[in-house]
RNA sequence: GCCCUUGUAGCUUAAUGGAUAAAGCAGGACUCUUCUAAGGUCUUGAUGUAGGUUCGAUUCCUACCGGGGGCACCA
C-alpha cells in the first residue's frame, strides 16, 4: 500500500521526488503520512505548514477519485492520508487472494550466505549458542521470502589447538567406553580437567600445541582420534537442531579448509601482505587502524582467522554471493574487522557485502560471561527440556479439554516459541542476562500470546463451518464495513509485506516480532469487539470470516519466518 | 590505553531524524449465557550527565559517568 502512495504522488511530483509513506501510531495523524513537504520547505525556503496545505490540496484534486478519504496538512508541516472504504476493501481483497503475500523481491537473482550456529566439535551447546542459532535461522527465512537464494551455512568449530588439548587429554585421561557412551560429556570433561591441570603444569599447553600441529601434519592417530570425536558429536548436534526445527544447507567446517593453509599462508607472503614476526606470520592492519593479525603460529600451525581467509575465498568463488552474512557474537567483532580488511588487501569480494552480524552476550545470572571451562554456562538442552517442563504445567492449568498427546504437543511448542520469541523480538546488539522467568513467560508480549490469538482465529473458523475455498474475496461488501476494529485489523495487514523487506535490509528479527505483536493485539480488539458467527448479516458475516483467515495466514507465515511454530488448538 | 557494544517507567523492553516516547511484567479497579479469560477494558509511572548539529534528537556528533565484551600464537 506504501508503495500505490508513492506512486500517486510521484506522478503528482516528479518521478525523483523524495518521498517517504509512515504509518503513524495513531489513526489521529491520519493512517499514512509524508514529511515530504518538510523536506522541500526547507530546500525551497518556504514555511512547510503552507507548502503542506498546497500540496495536500494537489493531492486530493489528483489523486485517483475516491482513493483517498481525506488528505490534511498539519503541523509543522506533516501530509496526512485516511484511505477511503472502498480503498481499504479494494486491497483486502488483493491481500486475500495473493498466495506470495509477503513475499519481496529485493533479492531478485541474488545469493546470500548465512552463516550461524557454528558449535564447537566436543562442547556442549550452551544457551549462547541459542541466539547465533536462532536469528541465524530467521534472518535466513526472511531473506528468502525477499527474495534471495539463501545458502544457511553451519561452519562447525572443528579445528584448532583446542582438539589438539582434546586429543592430549583423551591420550593421558581418556577410555573408549565412556566417550561411546555419553561422547560429548565425556568429551567436554577431558577437556576442563585439560585445563585445570595446565594451571597447575603450564607445560601441558605445550603438549596440547604439539598434538594439534601432528594432527594438522597428518598423524594417523591423531587424525583416527579426531574424526571420531567428530562424528560423535555430530550425531548430538543433530538431535538438537531437529528440537529447535533448525536445518542447514552447508555443513563445512573449519577442518575442510585446513589442506589450504599453506597456501593461504604463501599468497599472502609472496603478495606482501603478511610479513614475519617473532617467527610467527601476521598482516599488519596500522593503514585500517586495527591490531596485527596473526595467520600462522611459530610452530606452522594454523589459525582461525587463515582459516576464515581460505573460507571467504571459497565462498566468493563457488557462490558468488551477494552479500555474506556472519551471525556471530559481538565478542569477535575485532576478528571479523581483521577478516574483512585482510579481504580488502586482497582485493576480494569487490562490491560483495560482507556483513558481521553482531549481537549481544548471554550473560549468567552474576551479569558475567558465561563459560564452558568454568561451567557457568546454561546447557542448551537443559534449558529447553526445563521450558518444555514448565510449559506443561501451564498447559494443564488452561486447557483441560486436549488429550494427553495433545498437551505434550502444545507445551512442546509454546516452550520452544516462547524461548525464540523472547530472544528475536529485542534488539539484537543488546546483552541478555539469563533469567527464567522472563524466557518462560507465557502472558502479554509473548509467543504464547500470538500462538493463542492464532488459535482463537482458527476455533471461528473451524466453528463457522466454512471451507476454506467458500472464502471468496467476491462476498466483501463495501457497505457493511462499519467496526472500526475491523477496518484497523485490515490497515496491520497491509503492512506485512512492507515490514518483511525491512526486517531483511535492516537484518532486524524484532522489527518482524514487534509488528506480529500488534497484529495480534490488532485481532483481539476484533475478536472482543465483533461478533462474527452470531451475525447474521450474511455478506457481512463472510468479510469477517475472510478476515479472520486472513489475519490467521499472516500470523502464521510471521512466526513461521521466526521459526515459532502455530497450533490448531493451544 | 585503544576498539566493539550498551544506558528509556520499580523490572524487562519498543520507537527508517518527526507529531502526544509505545508495550509487557509487577501494583490498583473492572470483565467469562459472543466465537478459547494464555484474552479484553481502565489506571500509576521513563529517555545516564553536559554540550553541539537540526525547523525538529531516544535516534547523529563531542566529552564525561556507569554496564558488558575484546585487544599476537584460543575461537
Amino acid at each position: 500500500m506504501t508503495q500505490e502512495i508513492i506512486i500517486i504522488l510521484k506522478k503528482i511530483f516528479g518521478a525523483d521526488a523524495p518521498i517517504d509513506i509512515s504509518v503513524p501510531d495513531e489513526e489521529l495523524f491520519g493512517h499514512y503520512s509524508t514529511n515530504f513537504a518538510l523536506r522541500q520547505g526547507k530546500i525551497k525556503g518556504v514555511p512547510p505548514l503552507e507548502l503542506a496545505k498546497e500540496y495536500a490540496a494537489r493531492i486530493s484534486a489528483a489523486a485517483p477519485a475516491g482513493f483517498f478519504q481525506k488528505v490534511e496538512a498539519a503541523a509543522p508541516g506533516f501530509i496526512n492520508f485516511w484511505l477511503s472504504n472502498e480503498t481499504i476493501q479494494r486491497e483486502f481483497v488483493r491481500i486475500a487472494r495473493d498466495k506470495k503475500y509477503g513475499a519481496g523481491d529485493a533479492g531478485k537473482g541474488k545469493t546470500v550466505i548465512v552463516e550461524y550456529s557454528d558449535p564447537n566439535i566436543a562442547k556442549k551447546m550452551h544457551v549462547g549458542h541459542m541466539r547465533t542459532t536462532i536469528i541465524g535461522a530467521a534472518l535466513a527465512n526472511i531473506l528468502e521470502l525477499s527474495g534471495y537464494r539463501v545458502v544457511r551455512w553451519n561452519y562447525l568449530g572443528d579445528w584448532g589447538t583446542q582438539f589438539g588439548k582434546l586429543i592430549a587429554a583423551y591420550k593421558m585421561w581418556g577410555d573408549k567406553k565412556s566417550v561411546e557412551k555419553d561422547p560429548i560429556e565425556t568429551l567436554q570433561r577431558l577437556y576442563v580437567r585439560f585445563h585445570e591441570e595446565m594451571k597447575a603444569d603450564p607445560a601441558l599447553e605445550k603438549r596440547g600445541q604439539e598434538e594439534f600441529k601432528k594432527l594438522e601434519d597428518g598423524d594417523h592417530e591423531n587424525r583416527r582420534l579426531w574424526e571420531w570425536f567428530k562424528k560423535e558429536s555430530l550425531d548430538e548436534f543433530k538431535r538438537i537442531y531437529k528440537l529447535l526445527d533448525v536445518d542447514f544447507d552447508v555443513w563445512i567446517g573449519e577442518a575442510f579448509f585446513e589442506r589450504e593453509m599453506k597456501d593461504t599462508v604463501k599468497e599472502l607472503m609472496d603478495k606482501h601482505i603478511a610479513e614475519r614476526s617473532e617467527g610467527a606470520v601476521v598482516v599488519k592492519l596500522d593503514a585500517a587502524g586495527l591490531p596485527p593479525a596473526l595467520i600462522q603460529k611459530s610452530d606452522g600451525a594454523s589459525l582461525y582467522l587463515t582459516r576464515d581467509i581460505a573460507n571467504l575465498r571459497y565462498r566468493l568463488k563457488k557462490y558468488k554471493p551477494a552479500k555474506i552474512l556472519y551471525i556471530v557474537g559481538n565478542e569477535q567483532a575485532l576478528a571479523f574487522e581483521q577478516l574483512f580488511a585482510v579481504a580488502k588487501l586482497l582485493g576480494w569480494g569487490e562490491g560483495v557485502e560482507l556483513k558481521h552480524i553482531k549481537y549481544g552476550l548471554v550473560l549468567g545470572e552474576s551479569g558475567k560471561k558465561l563459560s564452558t571451562r568454568e561451567g557457568t554456562a546454561q546447557l542448551l538442552e537443559g534449558v529447553i527440556a526445563e521450558a518444555i517442563s514448565r510449559a506443561g504445567d501451564v498447559v494443564a492449568t488452561k486447557n483441560t479439554d486436549l488429550s494427553p498427546k495433545e498437551k505434550d504437543e502444545v507445551a512442546t511448542v509454546v516452550a520452544l516459541g516462547a524461548l525464540r520469541y523472547n530472544d528475536l523480538k529485542e534488539n539484537r546488539t543488546t546483552d541478555i542476562v539469563f533469567n527464567w522467568e522472563k524466557m518462560l513467560d507465557f502472558s502479554g508480549d509473548s509467543a504464547p500470546y500470538l500462538q493463542y490469538t492464532y488459535a482463537r482465529l482458527k476455533s471461528i473458523l473451524r466453528k463457522s463451518g466454512v471451507r476454506k475455498s467458500d472464502l471468496r474475496p467476491a462476498s466483501v461488501d463495501v457497505t457493511t464495513l462499519a467496526h472500526m476494529t475491523e477496518l484497523a485489523l485490515m490497515r496491520k495487514l497491509f503492512e506485512f509485506p512492507d515490514i518483511v523487506a525491512r526486517a531483511g535490509e535492516l537484518y532486524s528479527t524484532s522489527t518482524l516480532a514487534v509488528y506480529l505483536y500488534k497484529l495480534a493485539v490488532a485481532a483481539n480488539k476484533f475478536y472482543e469487539t465483533t461478533p462474527i458467527l452470531k451475525d447474521d448479516n450474511v455478506a457481512r458475516r463472510a468479510v469477517r470470516l475472510l478476515l479472520v483467515a486472513t489475519a490467521a495466514r499472516a500470523l502464521q507465515k510471521g512466526l513461521g519466518l521466526l521459526g515459532i511454530k502455530t497450533l490448531e488448538k493451544i
